[in-house]
DNA sequence: TCTGAACAGTTTGTAGGACAAATTAGAAAT
DNA sequence: ATTTCTAATTTGTCCTACAAACTGTTCAGA
């Protein structure tokens, strides 16, 4: 019997469930089970609190802990209600985890081309009159900001969910826009390197072209080559990159907190 | 100029941002710059209440988010640490938005039939021994599983979990966790629908030696033939799905609060 | 009658204090 | 040298009080 790798994470050190886990999952529970939908309100927190014995300190930290993952959303002298949209914490993570070094920029431009050509076939063949719209919205916004990096970078990304958007799979439309936000201050760091705007702006003309007119082969090459070319971008360029985080590294420095922070460590 | 799209989210109504938020953000812009780093230790949260001028309980509330995100741990009498692996809340994130009815397991799949084939492709090229032990112990742990549900779906899960480092990419595998917990009590539920395990182990084999012997285009189609079968089965046995969900729901109508909630509105 | 301003009630946000529980590091004993 | 115990540190929980924000109502004035 071969388990070891099965059993190897049993052994892990045991960590009591505080009371505010146990709280969030309570919660969460409802919400699976149906008790709760989307725009619920929650009980008042103090009336809360004194149905599940809990001080309302812990309650607010299980509350708040829900809060950040986007599942419910308090507003002072109104409630607690049940959120409908989350998304707003998946964009983030993949951020941290670059910062974090536990994943590169290759890597998720690696996952984006096995995505993206397939998810642009999909959209060729299902885009809507109001996709399409939106695609020539943000394409003629870029197409204006043309030298204003600001607002070409805006409207990049607001092509980039429309395109998103076209796939009609919301699944797919949340896993691009972690993904591409994931690399959006790497990107924003290059702008200014890209020596032929027309040819940029002309490669997402394209995809949107290929859409329009329901050409999936083609639509599938239009993607794979502006993300073969942002990638070389992002790469040929990364040193100052590198340059430019280092940067707000000094300068953030000063005003982190109002006391500078000892950086004693205990474990060690 | 038509950025009448690009600025209507601007008229969103105002929310002064709350103490914790900010608190929250200077953490966070701690890690973006760099400051702090994977491992590191916080301050003592008295000491760093002090620090950012606020009281203890704030600071609490603040840390509990972001403990949430995953970007912090907290042990007591211990400290808190920088998180070096987020992960935890991706998975549940799509589990909700099915729950809420933003997504459909239609779609989940849709966008697994465009990630894993490309991925059995990539491992095949790239799986390392250590991969290839760890596909196969779940493979036998699969095998000596058969009937026995809990154990079938423990080894399932490692299954895919080894398939997905097999691609030597985080980024990926992080992206496919996230969309195989999103599916995962479904799977569960219609496990004893599944008439023939034989074939069901067979198809989880074929990739594993598909990827063992380095053949990419095989390992796409067995890839592709288990994911549609699996979503065949999912489709056939939907009805029964729901009736395992609205199962849930009045058993957790009992113990879901001690006192059962009311559910007065006042928006309305 | 309609409009708008003030008011009262409800609910979340923030503060501060107190103690319990968990962990670590170091002292003491063997 | 090893183990055990103790003390210090740090997070977890509870409590009380008040501030700030929002809602719905009431009432004055046009």
């Amino acid at each position: 019997m071969r388990d070891l790798a099965a059993t190897a994470h049993q052994f892990e050190p045991i960590r009591r469930e505080t009371v505010m886990d146990t709280v969030a999952r309570r919660i969460e529970q409802l919400v699976r089970s149906g008790e709760l939908k989307a725009g619920d309100r929650l009980p008042p927190e103090p009336e809360l609190a004194q149905m599940l014995r809990v001080s309302r300190s812990s309650l607010r930290e299980a509350l708040k802990g829900l809060m950040y993952l986007g599942l419910i959303k308090s507003r002072a002298g109104d409630g607690t209600y049940i959120q409908s949209s989350l998304s707003r914490v998946l964009n983030q993570h993949f951020q941290w985890m670059i910062l974090l070094n536990e994943v590169k920029h290759l890597e998720i431009y690696e996952l984006r081309k096995i995505i993206e050509p397939e998810v642009a076939a999909l959209a060729a063949k299902r885009a809507t009159r109001a996709d399409l719209e939106r695609l020539e919205a943000a394409l003629d916004g870029m197409a204006q900001g043309r030298g204003n990096h600001e607002v070409f970078h805006a409207f990049d990304i607001q092509f980039h969910e429309a395109f998103a958007q076209a796939s009609g799979n919301v699944a797919i439309q949340t896993t691009m826009r972690m993904l591409y936000h994931a690399t959006s201050e790497a990107r924003k760091a290059v702008l200014p390197y890209i020596d032929n705007w027309e040819k940029h702006w002309q490669r997402h003309e394209r995809v949107f072209h290929c859409i329009r007119d329901h050409k999936p082969e083609l639509a599938r090459k239009a993607v794979l080559d502006d993300l073969q070319y942002a990638e070389k971008l992002l790469h040929k360029h990364v040193s100052s990159l590198e340059r430019h985080t280092a940067n707000i590294r000094t300068t953030a420095k000063s005003n982190a907190f109002d006391v500078p922070l000892p950086t004693r460590k205990r474990r060690s």
